[in-house]
RNA sequence: GCGCCCGUAGCCCAAUUGGUAGAGGCACCAGGUUUAGGUCCUGGCCAGUGCGAGUUCGAGUCUCGCCGGGCGUACCA
């Protein structure tokens, strides 16, 4: 061949170099073009169909990590995806940016939280603008910037208008190491969700949220939800509802007067068999109902039950212990009288802090019995030979009749509907229905939160820092002046904390505690709506326009904190009438977690991946497809089994089709090789549909297989000159706009457009090139493979059977056998069951 | 202990309402290209779906039991 000897200067002579671009020069070039057309800005006043993608925001803790690069390029691939065909799109990005972290790294380097907080911020920014996401960067916010959390500030000054926000004292939860107190919810067996710490119990003055007040809504409002099923189980078992029955006791006391006392149970049907009251030792009443005589020796008792931590109380198999109060109850509906014990095994906070005891039929009663050599009744009747201890199971009461109501016989259900009748008809109980959800502790004794927006004033009481007067701003504290010390460093600043009363004008103190950061999040998402209005909190027209959230992805770490207090803010603005909808989040997407060789990275283990390391070594767009492509978005992934360098050997081969197209832009694809435009075609049609249905990987390996057959066309089908080249390999650079940025509009360019491929829009499938020519039949004899056929796919039942049947090797399978039914699913199976 | 989810090639993973077990990738092997390595192109190897039963003409898919792994929860009366 004459090049051979005279190679050609332009195409061959650096051919090596020319089959793969430099990709970080890639980077560079794209990011400024693209920070100048600003494609993905949400435009208020677009004509096209709204949409909003969220994912949830970072806490800036030094720079972007695996985890983060997972969730923003899988959300990515959505909302990239929706601008693709033809939405507006709504995809913000901000930060959660109040938070203990920066606290504590302020105390150490003896400066303000806020400069270690938005140097972070500027990183991780810098971070994900390389990194591609299609954010609007115009809507960006911080939770503590004083633009933000005055109207956090003002949220919860209308949470306490509604009664939503109130001030109790309570044993509450301590955390010893954080010097804070701490919700529930961050208290995982028994110890800080942040620290670690061991935490402990403290009697404490608190603001809270009554979430409790919507423990119903919350529940019946997650039937509409298109969530994971894992975070609505979660959900529900954490508002924990139950039905059962309040049946009051007489308690007869030292002076020979008598109280009633109330107990929560869901067992009312076994109530015949309540031979003892049991009383949580922390809670008052104990205390108020205990004899002269046994004081002691419960005030002993409760000593100890105090020094408990948590811990030791939830160990599972720990005896039971108490102690006799001296006071008896009488069971209203024998008469008889039952002594009333103290115990830890009763919770102070849940039900009325007094249950009855039933032995009989609940283990924990039992196993107290047993200790205490207590009566035991049973009020339902085991099965045949039980010889177990309660029997919570099913069967017909028994023992349970007095002068005026029998339950003998009756399954519990109908027994718990008849004792409730009467004790309603007697006037000594009630139905009820109880929750395990508790009200949100919302006061933190720390530094860098929201303040609340409260004075105290010693004749006006709690009196609300008026709404022209918010923010209430913090003060400039720093280093040492964070340390904590118990109570919130915002008491110890004279200058701010002094103050006069809005009322009376007298001297009156602040709220020196801030609110938990999960008040912050609660709204964030109705900001983005109108980020920059400096009137009101947000605009309702603006969020009427966006809202509910289409799509939200995040961690699932969120399942009960973040998740069930939004939705809570969501039910309250609702009831305000600020908001429309009661659901803040429509459909929820959970990723998986990056892990390395089969553990979760840490730094004790060594195993961490350095995100920086990645990008430097593979490219941004090598990353993205290697965490969209490890596999279904919500399962873990484990970097060990990623191949980062094979994705980036995808996106050159990608890459380099774009350089074969042979045809002008703008050639129209008609008369082009059929057998690619169909693949093409398919591609497309299945594309969309996996990536609503979140099978993002499957997208991906549908475009390797489009790229695998353009290849095949280019070099030995119909050359590069044939338009359904070039419409499939535009159709590879828009599939590989939602994962592959850089490599996306790379090619874009080099086949003739401009930019942005991001926006270039999702190609019109031709339905004709869906309808496949013929398809392949099989043919079982008794389930097995005997033939194929190439059949019409519109072949009819009787035809395809026919053509079976006449097949060869399934004539020589039927030899001497009876056909005895012949099953027939046109186009694609004939099975045949002989006799 | 209780509840939920998952077990498909050496590895990561695909597989409409039950209907040909294999789309894609990694690793490996061979051939071609290349001065060589890598790249690139072509081809190949590899499991009968954790185990056992059941339903069915037909089961990776449905049912039951076991084994293995993961997640949640744990005195909430």
């Amino acid at each position: 061949m004459s090049e051979m000897t005279e190679p050609h200067p332009e195409s061959h002579r650096d051919d090596r170099e020319q089959q793969s671009y430099d990709v970080h020069a890639t980077e560079a070039k794209w990011q400024p073009v693209w920070e100048e057309l600003d494609p993905f800005r949400a435009d208020d006043d677009s004509p096209r169909e709204k949409r909003y993608a969220l994912t949830m925001f970072p806490y800036p803790s030094g720079d972007l990590h695996m985890g983060h690069a997972e969730v923003t390029a899988l959300h990515d691939v959505i909302a990239r995806y929706w601008w693709q065909r033809g939405y507006e799109v709504l995809n913000p990005i901000g930060w959660d940016s109040f938070g203990l972290p920066a606290e504590n790294a302020a105390i150490q380097r003896n400066e303000h939280p806020a400069t270690y907080t938005y140097a972070n911020i500027e990183t991780q920014a810098a971070s994900f603008k390389k990194y591609a996401v299609s954010f609007d960067w115009s809507r960006r916010l911080h939770t503590s910037d004083p633009e933000y959390y005055r109207w956090t500030q003002w949220l919860f000054l209308k949470l306490r208008e509604r009664g939503l926000a109130y001030r109790k004292s309570s044993p509450v939860n301590w955390c010893p190491n954080d010097q804070t107190v701490l919700a529930n919810e961050q208290v995982v067996d028994g110890f800080c969700e942040r620290c670690g710490a061991e935490v402990t119990k403290r009697e404490l003055t608190q603001w809270y949220f009554k979430v409790t007040d919507y423990a119903q809504r919350l529940l019946d409002d997650m039937e509409g939800l298109d969530w994971p099923e894992r975070v609505l189980t979660l959900q529900r078992n954490w508002i924990g509802r139950s039905e059962g029955a309040h049946v009051d006791f007489d308690v007869a006391t030292d002076g020979g007067g008598s109280r009633s006392v109330s107990v929560y149970t869901t067992r009312p049907d076994t109530l015949f068999g309540a031979t003892f009251m049991v009383v949580a030792a922390d809670a008052k009443l104990a205390e108020e109902i205990v004899s002269d005589e046994q004081r002691p020796t419960y005030e002993d008792y409760l000593a100890e039950t105090r020094k408990a931590s948590d811990i030791d109380r939830m160990a599972t198999d720990r005896p039971k212990t108490g102690v006799f109060l001296g006071a008896y109850a009488v069971n209203p509906v024998n008469g008889e009288s039952v002594p009333v014990w103290a115990s830890d095994y009763v919770l102070a906070d849940y039900g009325t802090g007094a249950i009855m005891a039933v032995p009989g039929q609940d283990q924990r009663d039992w196993d107290f019995a047993e200790e205490y050599d207590l009566p035991v009744i049973r009020t339902v009747q085991p099965p045949e030979g039980w010889e177990g201890e309660a029997y919570t199971g099913a069967g017909p009461a028994i023992n349970s009749a007095n002068e005026s109501v029998s339950l003998d016989g009756l399954e519990i259900d109908d027994a718990k509907r008849a004792i409730i009748d009467y004790l309603e008809q007697q006037g000594t109980g009630r139905g009820a229905v109880n929750f395990r959800l508790r009200d949100w502790l919302l006061s933190r004794q720390r530094f860098w939160g929201c303040p609340i927006p409260v004075i105290h004033c010693p004749v006006d009481g709690e009196v609300d820092v008026p709404e022209d007067q918010l923010p209430v701003v913090l003060p400039e504290l720093k280093g040492a002046d964070l340390k904590p010390k118990g109570v919130s460093p915002l008491a110890a600043a004279e200058d701010w904390v002094n103050v006069e009363c809005p009322k009376c004008g007298g001297p009156a103190k602040r709220d020196s505690d801030t609110m938990d950061t999960f008040v912050d999040s609660s709204w964030y998402f109705l900001r983005y709506c109108s980020p920059h209005d400096d009137t009101q909190a947000f605009d309702e027209d603006k969020v009427r326009l966006w809202m509910p959230v289409e799509q939200y992805v995040g961690g699932v770490e969120h399942a009960v904190l973040h998740l069930m207090y939004s939705r809570f803010f969501t039910k309250v603005l609702f009831d305000m009438g600020m908001v429309d909808f009661t659901e803040p989040f429509t459909a929820l997407l959970n990723q998986g977690v990056v892990i390395n060789q089969g553990k979760k990275m840490s730094k004790s283990l060594g195993n961490g991946v350095s995100l920086g390391e990645q990008l430097a070594d593979f490219g941004v767009d090598a990353v993205r497809l290697t965490l969209v492509f490890a596999g279904p978005p919500e399962d873990n992934i484990d970097w060990a089994d990623m191949s980062p360098a094979g994705s980036l050997r995808f996106l050159q081969r990608a890459w380099r089709l774009s350089g074969d197209v042979a045809s002008a832009p703008g050639t129209s694809p008609e008369g082009g090789d059929v057998a690619l435009r169909k693949v093409t075609h398919h591609t497309l049609h299945d594309a969309a549909e996996l990536v609503e249905s979140h099978r993002f990987n499957v997208m991906v390996a549908r475009t390797m297989e489009l790229v695998n057959a353009t290849r095949k066309a280019i070099d030995s089908g119909c050359g590069p000159e044939d338009p359904a080249v070039r419409e499939a390999a535009e159709a590879v650079a828009i599939l590989l706009s939602l994962v592959a940025p850089y490599t996306a509009e790379e090619m874009w360019e080099r086949m003739g457009h401009q930019p942005t491929v991001a926006r270039a829009g999702w190609p019109t499938v031709d339905e004709a090139l869906l309808v496949e020519d013929s398809v392949t039949a099989v043919v079982q004899v008794q389930g097995k493979l005997r033939a194929r056929l190439e059949v019409s796919p519109d072949i009819s039942d009787a035809d395809l059977e026919a053509a079976a049947l006449a097949d060869e090797s399934v004539q020589r399978a039927l030899e001497g056998r009876q056909v005895r039914k012949v099953i027939v699913r046109a186009p694609k199976l004939v099975n045949v069951v002989v006799g």
